[in-house]
DNA sequence: AAGTATGTCATAGTGATGGTTACACACAAA
DNA sequence: TTTGTGTGTAACCATCACTATGACATACTT
Protein backbone atom coordinates (compact mmCIF):
# COMPACT_ATOMS: atom_id res chain seq x y z
CA UNK A 1 0.00 0.00 0.00
CA UNK A 2 1.08 3.86 -0.60
CA UNK A 3 1.61 4.61 2.76
CA UNK A 4 0.97 8.27 3.82
CA UNK A 5 3.62 10.52 5.02
CA UNK A 6 0.80 12.66 6.63
CA UNK A 7 1.62 11.60 9.86
CA UNK A 8 5.18 12.42 9.95
CA UNK A 9 4.56 15.86 7.87
CA UNK A 10 1.87 16.90 10.20
CA UNK A 11 4.19 16.16 13.52
CA UNK A 12 6.90 17.50 11.96
CA UNK A 13 5.09 20.90 11.66
CA UNK A 14 3.54 20.60 14.97
CA UNK A 15 6.94 20.47 16.49
CA UNK A 16 7.39 23.25 14.65
CA UNK A 17 5.11 24.98 16.08
CA UNK A 18 6.03 24.22 19.63
CA UNK A 19 9.54 24.95 18.82
CA UNK A 20 8.43 28.37 17.77
CA UNK A 21 7.10 29.43 21.32
CA UNK A 22 3.38 30.99 19.86
CA UNK A 23 5.05 33.25 17.35
CA UNK A 24 2.80 31.83 13.95
CA UNK A 25 4.83 30.09 10.90
CA UNK A 26 3.78 30.48 7.67
CA UNK A 27 3.02 27.15 5.56
CA UNK A 28 5.91 28.38 3.51
CA UNK A 29 7.78 28.20 6.23
CA UNK A 30 6.82 24.91 7.60
CA UNK A 31 7.05 23.66 4.13
CA UNK A 32 10.74 24.72 3.63
CA UNK A 33 11.52 22.76 7.32
CA UNK A 34 9.58 19.41 5.64
CA UNK A 35 11.44 19.88 2.07
CA UNK A 36 7.10 19.64 0.86
CA UNK A 37 4.82 22.33 -0.98
CA UNK A 38 3.18 25.06 0.98
CA UNK A 39 -0.13 23.64 -0.43
CA UNK A 40 0.36 20.42 1.38
CA UNK A 41 1.26 21.97 4.30
CA UNK A 42 -1.84 24.01 4.47
CA UNK A 43 -4.14 20.90 3.69
CA UNK A 44 -3.13 18.89 6.51
CA UNK A 45 -2.94 22.30 9.22
CA UNK A 46 -6.58 22.61 7.65
CA UNK A 47 -7.30 18.84 9.01
CA UNK A 48 -5.20 19.83 11.96
CA UNK A 49 -7.20 22.79 12.31
CA UNK A 50 -10.27 20.97 12.41
CA UNK A 51 -9.56 18.49 14.67
CA UNK A 52 -8.39 21.24 17.05
CA UNK A 53 -4.89 21.34 17.77
CA UNK A 54 -4.16 24.39 15.50
CA UNK A 55 -5.55 27.37 14.30
CA UNK A 56 -4.31 29.98 11.81
CA UNK A 57 -3.97 33.64 11.30
CA UNK A 58 -4.97 35.00 7.96
CA UNK A 59 -3.20 38.05 6.92
CA UNK A 60 0.30 40.14 6.88
CA UNK A 61 2.30 38.53 10.23
CA UNK A 62 0.14 35.63 10.02
CA UNK A 63 0.61 32.10 10.17
CA UNK A 64 -0.31 28.67 12.02
CA UNK A 65 -0.61 28.66 15.90
CA UNK A 66 -1.31 25.75 18.55
CA UNK A 67 -4.50 26.18 19.65
CA UNK A 68 -3.07 24.47 22.39
CA UNK A 69 -0.46 23.62 24.77
CA UNK A 70 2.00 21.36 23.41
CA UNK A 71 1.72 19.10 26.78
CA UNK A 72 -1.75 18.53 25.38
CA UNK A 73 -1.52 17.19 21.92
CA UNK A 74 -0.65 13.44 21.83
CA UNK A 75 0.97 11.87 18.81
CA UNK A 76 -2.43 9.78 18.88
CA UNK A 77 -4.52 13.25 18.20
CA UNK A 78 -1.88 14.06 15.10
CA UNK A 79 -2.71 10.34 13.27
CA UNK A 80 -6.01 10.03 14.35
CA UNK A 81 -6.32 13.54 12.50
CA UNK A 82 -4.51 13.20 9.52
CA UNK A 83 -4.89 9.75 8.81
CA UNK A 84 -7.95 8.17 6.73
CA UNK A 85 -7.62 4.59 6.58
CA UNK A 86 -7.59 1.54 8.77
CA UNK A 87 -4.57 0.11 10.02
CA UNK A 88 -5.44 -3.42 8.64
CA UNK A 89 -6.93 -4.09 5.55
CA UNK A 90 -9.09 -6.37 5.17
CA UNK A 91 -10.20 -8.70 1.81
CA UNK A 92 -10.53 -6.24 -1.39
CA UNK A 93 -13.47 -8.20 -2.51
CA UNK A 94 -15.38 -9.77 0.33
CA UNK A 95 -14.55 -14.01 0.90
CA UNK A 96 -16.66 -16.64 -0.29
CA UNK A 97 -19.49 -16.54 2.20
CA UNK A 98 -20.66 -19.99 2.01
CA UNK A 99 -17.18 -21.48 2.25
CA UNK A 100 -16.58 -22.65 5.82
CA UNK A 101 -13.79 -20.86 6.10
CA UNK A 102 -14.63 -17.86 4.39
CA UNK A 103 -17.89 -16.80 5.90
CA UNK A 104 -16.01 -16.62 9.04
CA UNK A 105 -12.26 -15.59 9.00
CA UNK A 106 -13.28 -12.11 9.39
CA UNK A 107 -14.75 -12.36 12.50
CA UNK A 108 -12.42 -14.70 14.26
CA UNK A 109 -9.52 -12.11 12.80
CA UNK A 110 -10.97 -9.07 13.91
CA UNK A 111 -10.57 -8.97 17.85
CA UNK A 112 -6.73 -9.65 17.54
CA UNK A 113 -6.92 -7.26 14.77
CA UNK A 114 -8.11 -4.54 17.24
CA UNK A 115 -6.44 -5.38 19.76
CA UNK A 116 -3.09 -5.19 18.08
CA UNK A 117 -4.52 -1.29 16.52
CA UNK A 118 -5.61 -0.48 20.20
CA UNK A 119 -1.91 -1.51 21.44
CA UNK A 120 -0.24 0.41 18.72
CA UNK A 121 -2.31 3.50 19.91
CA UNK A 122 -2.17 3.67 23.44
CA UNK A 123 1.86 3.73 22.86
CA UNK A 124 1.16 7.13 20.50
CA UNK A 125 -1.08 8.42 23.31
CA UNK A 126 2.19 8.33 25.23
CA UNK A 127 3.66 10.69 23.64
CA UNK A 128 2.88 14.68 23.39
CA UNK A 129 4.21 17.07 20.79
CA UNK A 130 6.19 18.88 23.50
CA UNK A 131 8.41 15.79 24.43
CA UNK A 132 9.09 15.54 20.79
CA UNK A 133 10.17 19.57 21.11
CA UNK A 134 12.15 18.91 23.72
CA UNK A 135 13.61 15.78 22.34
CA UNK A 136 14.23 17.92 19.25
CA UNK A 137 15.51 20.44 21.41
CA UNK A 138 18.23 18.28 22.88
CA UNK A 139 19.31 16.69 19.89
CA UNK A 140 19.81 20.08 18.10
CA UNK A 141 21.37 21.50 20.89
CA UNK A 142 19.19 24.72 21.52
CA UNK A 143 16.39 25.82 24.00
CA UNK A 144 12.55 26.40 23.39
CA UNK A 145 10.63 29.37 22.29
CA UNK A 146 13.79 29.00 19.52
CA UNK A 147 13.74 32.46 17.83
CA UNK A 148 14.25 31.86 13.91
CA UNK B 1 -0.40 3.65 6.96
CA UNK B 2 -2.56 0.56 6.03
CA UNK B 3 -1.67 -2.79 5.54
CA UNK B 4 -1.89 -4.25 2.16
CA UNK B 5 -4.60 -6.68 1.79
CA UNK B 6 -2.31 -9.58 2.04
CA UNK B 7 -1.65 -10.09 5.05
CA UNK B 8 -5.61 -10.58 5.57
CA UNK B 9 -6.07 -12.95 2.73
CA UNK B 10 -2.71 -14.85 3.61
CA UNK B 11 -3.89 -15.26 7.20
CA UNK B 12 -7.48 -16.34 5.39
CA UNK B 13 -5.30 -19.17 3.31
CA UNK B 14 -3.44 -20.39 6.26
CA UNK B 15 -6.52 -20.76 8.32
CA UNK B 16 -8.06 -22.81 5.46
CA UNK B 17 -4.99 -25.23 5.60
CA UNK B 18 -5.13 -25.55 9.12
CA UNK B 19 -9.14 -26.30 9.14
CA UNK B 20 -8.40 -28.73 6.45
CA UNK B 21 -6.34 -30.77 8.46
CA UNK B 22 -3.03 -31.43 6.49
CA UNK B 23 -5.08 -32.28 3.43
CA UNK B 24 -3.55 -30.13 0.47
CA UNK B 25 -5.49 -27.41 -0.77
CA UNK B 26 -5.20 -25.67 -4.19
CA UNK B 27 -4.42 -22.43 -4.98
CA UNK B 28 -7.38 -22.45 -6.74
CA UNK B 29 -9.49 -23.85 -3.51
CA UNK B 30 -7.81 -20.93 -1.36
CA UNK B 31 -8.53 -18.40 -4.08
CA UNK B 32 -12.02 -19.42 -4.29
CA UNK B 33 -12.59 -18.56 -1.09
CA UNK B 34 -10.88 -15.73 0.03
CA UNK B 35 -12.63 -14.53 -3.48
CA UNK B 36 -9.50 -14.07 -5.57
CA UNK B 37 -7.14 -15.49 -8.39
CA UNK B 38 -5.43 -18.28 -8.06
CA UNK B 39 -1.98 -16.22 -9.01
CA UNK B 40 -2.55 -13.94 -6.10
CA UNK B 41 -2.90 -17.10 -3.48
CA UNK B 42 0.55 -18.34 -5.29
CA UNK B 43 2.43 -15.38 -4.95
CA UNK B 44 1.09 -15.47 -1.08
CA UNK B 45 1.92 -19.10 -0.90
CA UNK B 46 5.46 -17.96 -2.45
CA UNK B 47 6.33 -15.71 0.55
CA UNK B 48 5.00 -17.87 3.06
CA UNK B 49 6.80 -20.96 1.81
CA UNK B 50 9.86 -18.79 1.60
CA UNK B 51 9.15 -17.49 5.59
CA UNK B 52 8.82 -21.75 6.06
CA UNK B 53 5.02 -21.70 7.06
CA UNK B 54 3.84 -23.34 4.40
CA UNK B 55 5.29 -26.14 1.59
CA UNK B 56 3.46 -26.93 -1.29
CA UNK B 57 2.97 -30.59 -3.40
CA UNK B 58 3.12 -30.31 -7.04
CA UNK B 59 1.69 -32.50 -9.41
CA UNK B 60 -2.35 -34.37 -9.51
CA UNK B 61 -3.00 -34.59 -5.83
CA UNK B 62 -1.17 -32.01 -4.45
CA UNK B 63 -1.71 -28.33 -2.95
CA UNK B 64 -0.32 -26.54 -0.07
CA UNK B 65 0.20 -27.81 3.43
CA UNK B 66 1.40 -26.14 6.36
CA UNK B 67 4.91 -26.57 7.10
CA UNK B 68 4.32 -26.63 10.91
CA UNK B 69 1.97 -27.24 13.58
CA UNK B 70 -0.79 -24.01 13.09
CA UNK B 71 -0.22 -23.55 16.71
CA UNK B 72 3.54 -22.84 15.68
CA UNK B 73 2.66 -19.92 13.45
CA UNK B 74 1.87 -16.45 15.17
CA UNK B 75 0.10 -13.77 12.95
CA UNK B 76 3.30 -12.13 13.20
CA UNK B 77 5.01 -14.63 11.38
CA UNK B 78 2.39 -14.37 9.07
CA UNK B 79 2.39 -10.76 8.96
CA UNK B 80 6.37 -10.29 8.54
CA UNK B 81 5.89 -13.22 5.61
CA UNK B 82 3.73 -11.11 3.41
CA UNK B 83 4.14 -6.90 4.32
CA UNK B 84 6.89 -5.26 2.94
CA UNK B 85 6.54 -1.30 4.04
CA UNK B 86 7.04 -0.05 7.40
CA UNK B 87 4.38 0.62 9.21
CA UNK B 88 5.11 4.14 9.48
CA UNK B 89 5.95 6.65 6.52
CA UNK B 90 8.35 9.06 7.00
CA UNK B 91 9.05 12.05 4.45
CA UNK B 92 9.03 11.48 1.59
CA UNK B 93 11.89 14.15 0.82
CA UNK B 94 13.87 14.22 3.47
CA UNK B 95 13.53 17.09 5.74
CA UNK B 96 15.64 20.12 5.43
CA UNK B 97 18.83 19.20 7.26
CA UNK B 98 20.14 22.90 8.17
CA UNK B 99 16.51 23.28 10.25
CA UNK B 100 16.46 23.04 13.93
CA UNK B 101 13.47 21.06 13.73
CA UNK B 102 14.33 19.38 10.46
CA UNK B 103 17.65 18.35 11.35
CA UNK B 104 16.51 16.37 14.23
CA UNK B 105 12.67 15.58 13.84
CA UNK B 106 13.15 12.27 12.65
CA UNK B 107 15.69 11.40 14.98
CA UNK B 108 13.19 12.64 17.86
CA UNK B 109 10.31 10.27 16.87
CA UNK B 110 12.16 7.57 15.58
CA UNK B 111 11.82 5.74 19.54
CA UNK B 112 8.09 6.69 19.72
CA UNK B 113 7.54 4.96 16.42
CA UNK B 114 9.27 1.83 17.21
CA UNK B 115 7.66 1.58 20.57
CA UNK B 116 4.30 1.66 19.19
CA UNK B 117 5.52 -0.52 15.75
CA UNK B 118 6.66 -3.25 18.80
CA UNK B 119 3.43 -2.85 20.56
CA UNK B 120 1.59 -3.94 17.94
CA UNK B 121 4.03 -6.73 16.60
CA UNK B 122 3.56 -7.82 20.44
CA UNK B 123 -0.22 -8.23 20.38
CA UNK B 124 0.24 -10.22 16.66
CA UNK B 125 2.39 -12.31 18.54
CA UNK B 126 -0.65 -13.61 20.77
CA UNK B 127 -2.76 -15.13 18.40
CA UNK B 128 -1.62 -18.07 16.45
CA UNK B 129 -3.34 -19.95 13.48
CA UNK B 130 -4.81 -22.77 15.76
CA UNK B 131 -6.32 -19.73 17.74
CA UNK B 132 -7.73 -18.69 14.53
CA UNK B 133 -8.87 -21.77 13.13
CA UNK B 134 -10.51 -22.57 16.10
CA UNK B 135 -12.55 -19.48 16.45
CA UNK B 136 -13.45 -20.03 12.54
CA UNK B 137 -14.67 -23.50 13.69
CA UNK B 138 -16.89 -22.29 16.32
CA UNK B 139 -18.48 -19.38 14.56
CA UNK B 140 -19.36 -21.95 11.50
CA UNK B 141 -20.46 -24.81 14.12
CA UNK B 142 -18.22 -27.30 12.72
CA UNK B 143 -15.01 -29.43 13.82
CA UNK B 144 -11.39 -29.49 13.03
CA UNK B 145 -10.89 -31.12 10.60
CA UNK B 146 -12.76 -30.67 7.86
CA UNK B 147 -13.59 -32.93 5.12
CA UNK B 148 -14.51 -30.79 2.28
C1' DA C 1 2.49 -40.78 -21.29
C1' DA C 2 -1.15 -37.89 -19.68
C1' DG C 3 -2.90 -34.95 -16.60
C1' DT C 4 -2.38 -31.81 -12.77
C1' DA C 5 -0.59 -28.12 -10.03
C1' DT C 6 2.98 -24.89 -8.95
C1' DG C 7 5.88 -20.81 -9.72
C1' DT C 8 6.94 -16.83 -12.22
C1' DC C 9 6.70 -13.42 -15.86
C1' DA C 10 4.38 -9.74 -18.20
C1' DT C 11 0.63 -6.65 -18.58
C1' DA C 12 -3.04 -3.69 -17.16
C1' DG C 13 -6.42 -1.21 -14.42
C1' DT C 14 -7.21 1.07 -9.96
C1' DG C 15 -6.79 4.12 -6.09
C1' DA C 16 -4.28 6.86 -2.80
C1' DT C 17 -0.65 10.06 -2.54
C1' DG C 18 1.94 14.13 -3.00
C1' DG C 19 3.39 18.10 -6.11
C1' DT C 20 1.90 22.13 -8.46
C1' DT C 21 -0.72 26.07 -10.31
C1' DA C 22 -4.40 29.10 -9.76
C1' DC C 23 -7.44 31.98 -7.38
C1' DA C 24 -11.02 33.71 -4.20
C1' DC C 25 -11.20 35.38 0.39
C1' DA C 26 -9.77 37.41 4.87
C1' DC C 27 -7.03 40.12 7.59
C1' DA C 28 -3.22 43.53 8.93
C1' DA C 29 -0.82 47.61 8.37
C1' DA C 30 -0.12 51.81 6.16
C1' DT D 1 -9.50 52.67 2.25
C1' DT D 2 -5.93 50.72 -0.11
C1' DT D 3 -2.21 47.56 -0.48
C1' DG D 4 0.19 43.63 0.66
C1' DT D 5 0.17 39.23 2.87
C1' DG D 6 -1.34 34.59 3.99
C1' DT D 7 -4.89 31.13 4.12
C1' DG D 8 -8.07 27.68 2.15
C1' DT D 9 -9.65 25.01 -1.57
C1' DA D 10 -10.24 23.33 -6.15
C1' DA D 11 -8.27 21.23 -10.17
C1' DC D 12 -4.96 18.65 -12.52
C1' DC D 13 -1.09 15.56 -12.94
C1' DA D 14 2.64 12.10 -12.38
C1' DT D 15 3.95 8.36 -9.52
C1' DC D 16 3.69 4.25 -7.03
C1' DA D 17 2.00 0.11 -4.75
C1' DC D 18 -1.53 -3.09 -5.19
C1' DT D 19 -4.48 -6.50 -7.19
C1' DA D 20 -6.23 -8.97 -11.19
C1' DT D 21 -5.35 -11.68 -15.12
C1' DG D 22 -3.37 -14.41 -18.97
C1' DA D 23 0.39 -17.20 -20.40
C1' DC D 24 3.66 -20.75 -19.96
C1' DA D 25 7.68 -23.51 -18.49
C1' DT D 26 8.49 -26.90 -14.99
C1' DA D 27 7.80 -30.69 -11.90
C1' DC D 28 5.29 -34.25 -9.94
C1' DT D 29 1.53 -38.03 -9.52
C1' DT D 30 -1.03 -41.57 -11.41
Amino acid sequence: MPTSTRFAVAAHALTALAVSGGKPLRSEDLAFSANTGAVVIRGLLSRLSEAGLTRSQLGAGGGAMLARPAEEIRLLDVYNAVEDTELFSLHRTPPCKGCAVGGNILDALQPTLDRARQAMEAELAKTTIADIAADVAKLGKFSIPLVW
